[in-house]
DNA sequence: ACATAATACATCGTAACACGAAGTATTCGT
DNA sequence: ACGAATACTTCGTGTTACGATGTATTATGT
């Protein structure tokens, strides 16, 4: 899938992932992963992106000796796929632009 | 709207617009702007990308004296809109999951 | 027993890209 | 006469997704 075209879905994803129960990097791509494709490296830019816009919050947790870094939500980030919503509208506009031409022959 | 959400759509926007009869820069702006806006420079930059992915053709028109540039819409432009109609499914498919996760509770 | 896959996170460099700013030049409205 | 509208161009910049690479442990298969 075109890059270009997951860029402005990724962010508020993760955030999705998460919102319903602290989640952890390794867990997050699978949990997306029939969705969304994502490889380590983005998901990592990614959360530390809304770790620093405050959209959520990281956890340090010991499971069998091996460190796992959880993830929960803030306030904000609830904000953030809120005003999504809204984006989206503006989106499905766009989406409607490209229709309308396209039936017009 | 957020830069981010918009990428991926500026490219197929714009082949719509030309898609039904032969345009120009300043008039694609135009046509767009109820549904989609867009600066000059990144109007232009998007031309050029297309245009040098054989995605349209450029024909120089003298109006009024002043220099107006046509583009017109190739076959390989008419079948990127309709890839891109594949790939919304996914885009859908991704919104789905945001939808899903913020229903759960 | 040994190898390979799976789990889990981190960092670096790169290329694509949208946009603001600034510029050039003509024509139209008032 | 002067500003807005028309029309295209170029430069620099900041954001960003990703591949490549690395570290380290545990589980699974043969």
């Amino acid at each position: 899938m075109d890059i270009q075209l997951k860029r402005g879905l990724l962010d508020v994803c993760v955030l999705s992932a998460i919102k319903n129960e602290d989640s952890y990097g390794y867990k997050i791509i699978k949990d997306m992963s029939p969705y969304i494709v994502m490889s380590e490296s983005t998901l990592y830019t990614i959360l530390k992106r809304l770790e620093l816009g405050n959209m959520l919050t990281v956890r340090n947790v010991e499971h069998n000796g091996r460190l796992r870094k959880y993830y929960h939500i803030t306030k904000a980030g609830l904000g953030r796929i809120e005003d999504f919503k809204d984006e989206w509208r503006e989106v499905m506009n766009i989406y409607q632009f490209v229709m309308k031409e396209d039936k017009k022959r």
